[in-house]
DNA sequence: CGATTCCCTCTTTTT
DNA sequence: GAGGGAATCG
């Protein structure tokens, strides 16, 4: 029999066979490293490795999927199923779900995301009398997970020296660890947090995880931030066979606390790691790996690395200087539907990437009216709309009851007669006794004079949620699907009836509600493809991998242009590529020019202009709409880097306060 | 308490 | 240009 395989270098082919002790594999774009991951795991599995033996993380869970799928191609689904694939943060999240009471967390934990650790920022610093202006909530919250990942803790923050502003975000920083923990609620920096302590902590659990996962490895090794690192080095550290790797040149997560020095001293780490450098680019043509490789060289900390182009000699870079953002979008979809009517290529040979996740509305509208299939990556949106948020709070609120933000949201939505005065009383006897407004308002059901005098009308719409609630829990528990639950709850809570009555045209409530089934429709789907259905895995699968759950339920959409952020096209590759939007202020963006990250915004354009395999096109536009209003923009710096030329007089840098003269 | 209106801010990137 | 929050009135 002919086991089907993939096509090696020897490099490659080197760092396959070497299964036995630490490996790094550093090298540039497009030189196969993923496809060693791949490659690797399929020599473990041929040679006897169990796939329960081999964990492997990925930087998106999508990522993982393609790299099982893959698997299981070459040894079959049988055995690749078994494998253990994801991000850092799903592996951690299910071994919390098992063994987070080692460090106090309970099996019903939730996972809180981005807009529900905003909410309680924002309450921690209100709490603190500080108003918004002083301190910007999302900037405490960046703060707040740079300490976490640098394990530092708030009685730690609070000792760091800084000015008032430091102060008083890390005294937001120990309310806001308090209000998370009594909410029994985790953020994503606490699933690898805790499970760190639950290493650290039993050593008999950690030696069995040794014992299991025996082969460890890790794809985007650039981009790991402390805490996985620590991970990694703990379940590394009898068996050492622990395979990283990445490129330097593209760490774009420097701002999430990743940290590149990581993989530039793999060898300090791992004294007895044998390195491999892969020098031949498989994807790009010369034309664009030379581009890509003149823009990169300007960065100074880097490691500086071969890369030569496999690939035959194609057409050179377009460069594409456009009025405004609606002439950048007509360009550019017209051509794509031009090359497509000729039959040179198909829809979802094409992929637009931009720098903001304002940019691609332009485009989304061009290729609406142009009619072409597109598929918007990475879009956070529809779990911002009200009527998502929502109805995942009430399911939030199911699963955790101390769930303190959820309970807040939901109190008074529809509005149920408890109004602000209530809240605030309820907020304030929680605070007042170090407990939560649910169990303030449990005790008030028990006896009303127990707590805060709450007007009757409040009083009896709370028993009536409460009792909802109460009963939805009990079906759950007696083991009711899912997709059952969340339609009784809509029926329950009347929601239909909400969003009529907050919207009076016919098209913006059906569109409202749409949003409403579409939640119900992730139900249904999780609640078919799951092993095991439970609320807890379906809010832990919407929190992780919520576009993952988006793409499962929408119809396949194959043959369609990708539109999604540099961050979010790392690892992947198109034969068409357009790099929109090359202007100072968006790429390298006015903030990080301001915070003198340049490198990390040269890095992004790199990984953008060798995603492209064939056709490169990177365009900018001399004007653009910001905040409604059209403003002057400057082809970026990084053009002049690529093809040689000097800016023209009355250029300017983002971070210039004078034009060229 | 709730509905309406105005006004302000926001745009970096994500698990 | 949208969406959320504060202020204001019924
Ligand atoms: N030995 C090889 N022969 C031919 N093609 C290869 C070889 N190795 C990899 N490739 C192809 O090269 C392209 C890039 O591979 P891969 O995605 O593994 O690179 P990478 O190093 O992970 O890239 P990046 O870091 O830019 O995401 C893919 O299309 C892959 O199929």
């Amino acid at each position: 029999m002919v086991t089907p395989t993939v096509r090696l270098n020897p490099e490659q082919q080197e760092a396959v066979e070497h299964t036995e002790g630490p490996l790094l594999v550093l090298a540039g774009a497009g030189t196969g490293k993923t496809r060693v991951i791949t490659a690797r795991i399929a020599h473990l599995l041929r040679n006897g490795i169990l796939p329960e033996q081999v964990l492997a993380m990925t930087f998106t869970n999508k990522a993982a999927r393609e790299m099982r799928e893959r698997i299981a191609g070459i040894v079959g689904e049988e055995r690749a199923q078994f494998l253990t694939m994801g991000t850092f943060h799903s592996f951690c999240a299910r071994l919390l779900r098992r063994h987070g009471e080692i460090v106090g967390l309970p099996r019903q934990y939730t996972i809180c995301d981005s807009a529900d650790q905003l909410a309680t920022v924002r309450a921690a610093l209100r709490e603190l009398r500080v108003g918004e202006e002083k301190v910007k909530p999302s900037a405490a919250l960046s703060q707040i997970s740079l300490w976490k990942n640098q394990l530092i803790g708030p009685e730690q923050a609070l000792d760091l020296p800084g000015d008032d502003r430091d102060e008083l975000i890390a005294r937001a920083f120990r309310k806001y660890e308090a209000s998370l923990r009594r909410s029994r609620v985790v953020d994503f920096d606490d699933l690898l947090l805790m499970t760190l302590r639950v290493m650290r902590e039993d050593a008999k659990l950690l030696g069995r995880l040794q014992e299991q996962y025996r082969y460890l490895l890790v794809d985007e090794y650039q981009d790991t931030n402390g805490p996985q690192y620590e991970i990694l080095r703990l379940l590394s550290s009898q068996h050492r066979n622990l395979c990283v790797v990445g490129d330097d040149d593209q760490s774009i997560y420097g701002w999430r606390g990743a940290d590149v020095r990581k993989i530039l001293r793999f060898d300090q780490d791992f004294p007895e790691a044998k390195i491999v450098r892969l020098e031949t680019n498989y994807r790009c043509t010369p034309e664009i790996l030379d581009a890509a490789n003149k823009v990169i060289a300007n960065n100074r900390a880097r490691h500086p690395k071969e890369l030569r182009a496999f690939e035959d000699s194609g057409v050179p870079v377009t460069w594409l200087g456009l009025y405004d953002e609606l002439q950048e979008a007509s360009m550019i979809v017209t051509e794509i539907r031009q090359t497509v009517e000729r039959g040179e290529a198909n829809f979802g040979d094409f992929a637009i990437l931009f720098r903001t996740q304002s940019q691609p509305r332009a485009f989304e509208a061009e290729l609406r009216r142009q009619k072409l299939p597109y598929q918007l990556t990475g879009s956070q949106s529809f779990f911002d709309r009200k009527e998502v948020r929502d109805v995942l709070a009430y399911l939030k609120l199911l699963a955790n009851p101390e769930d303190e933000v959820s309970l807040l949201r939901v109190i008074n939505t529809p509005p149920r007669g408890v109004g602000k005065g209530t809240i605030e009383a309820l907020v304030g006897a929680a605070t007042e006794a170090g407990s939560t407004a649910n169990q303030i308002i449990d005790g008030l059901i028990a006896d009303e004079a127990s707590g805060p005098k709450i007007p009757p009308k409040a009083m009896k719409s709370l028993r009536e949620l409460f009792g909802n609630l109460g009963s939805l829990r009990m079906q759950l528990a007696h083991g009711e699907p899912l997709s059952e639950i969340v339609a009784e709850l809509l029926t329950r809570v009347d929601y239909k009836a909400e969003v009529e009555r907050q919207y009076d045209d016919q098209q913006t409530r059906e569109a409202r509600w749409n949003g409403v089934l579409e939640v119900v429709d992730f139900a249904v789907n999780y609640t078919r493809q799951a092993r095991k259905p439970t609320l807890d895995g379906f809010l832990e699968e919407l929190a992780l991998n919520a576009e993952d759950q988006r793409e499962e339920a929408e119809e396949e959409r194959p043959q369609a242009v990708s539109l999604m952020t540099l961050h979010a096209a790392k690892g992947l590759e198109w034969p068409r590529v357009y790099l929109v939007g090359f202007e100072e202020g968006t790429l390298p963006h006015k903030r990080s020019a301001a915070e003198g990250s340049v490198e990390e915004e040269r890095r992004l354009a790199y990984v953008g202009m060798t995603r492209a395999r064939r056709v490169l096109t990177v365009s900018w536009a001399e004007q653009r709409t910001r905040y409604g209003r059209p403003a002057p923009c400057h082809v970026s710096r990084f053009f002049f880097e690529a093809t040689g030329e000097t800016p023209h007089r009355g250029w300017v840098a983002a971070d210039a306060a004078h034009p060229v003269r």
